[in-house]
DNA sequence: GAAGAAGTTCGATGACTGTCGAACACGTTA
DNA sequence: TAACGTGTTCGACAGTCATCGAACTTCTTC
């Protein structure tokens, strides 16, 4: 065995560091404001609100499988949302706390939006 | 006298309302999202934090003055901000009480975000 | 009137965006 | 081991975006 996985077994590297995040002091306003701007993005955004972990196949989304990961993707490089690896699957949540603490009320307002 | 501002004294129309806005039931919080996901917007957006009228020659704008022109009207068609004519000048001012009505505090968090 | 001031319009340009489909990688399960 | 499920990567494509400079409009002022 010579595969990713293997690697972090070996080496005892946990699986979630294979993602980048950025740190909470790092977020940009103006970033995480063009992530949240996409609708698509947006019904993410709605879909973990309640705060648990979801897979990305778990949400019905208006678009196909590449798409969705370019969107997981911009919300996760804005520092939005954090991923983790479980297998084959890969579980995204909010990262609340830390946009709370960079962008106080930002992320409530947002969810809290009377839609159309 | 054939010049637009000279039919609107014939005809008694408004300066004001040759400008268009969209009304404050119709603003799109993916719009606005978008419109405040620049860094020159948001300096025009802070730069009217106080809620004074400001022509846009009053901002230091690190653009040129068409760019600004584009901002501006990017801003004004998500409702953002409200304009005027008044002579040469177009005066704008942020449109508080409509996006507090229609995205609670959205525009505080905005504002009271800690930069960089 | 002529000159100046404040913005707009237009075209161009380079960069970025959202979307898709096909092929691929990886872990799980039969 | 083979098949399946979940997600990624890649290339392509059409559309949007921010930016500039030059020419223009409109109002004010001298």
């Amino acid at each position: 065995m010579s595969t990713a996985v293997a690697k972090r077994k070996r080496t005892g590297e946990p699986a979630g560091e294979v993602l980048a995040h950025p740190p909470r002091e790092e977020l940009e306003l103006a970033a995480v404001l063009h992530a949240l701007s996409d609708p698509v993005r947006l019904l993410i955004v709605e879909g973990l609100a309640g705060g648990e972990e979801r897979s990305c196949k778990s949400f019905d989304l208006p678009v196909v499988k590449s798409t969705c990961t370019h969107h997981f993707r911009v919300l996760r490089d804005a520092g939005v949302i954090r991923q983790r690896l479980d297998g084959t699957t890969k579980m995204s949540a909010l990262r609340r706390d830390d946009l709370e603490h960079r962008f106080p009320g930002l992320l409530d307002a947002v969810l809290g939006a009377r839609h159309h």
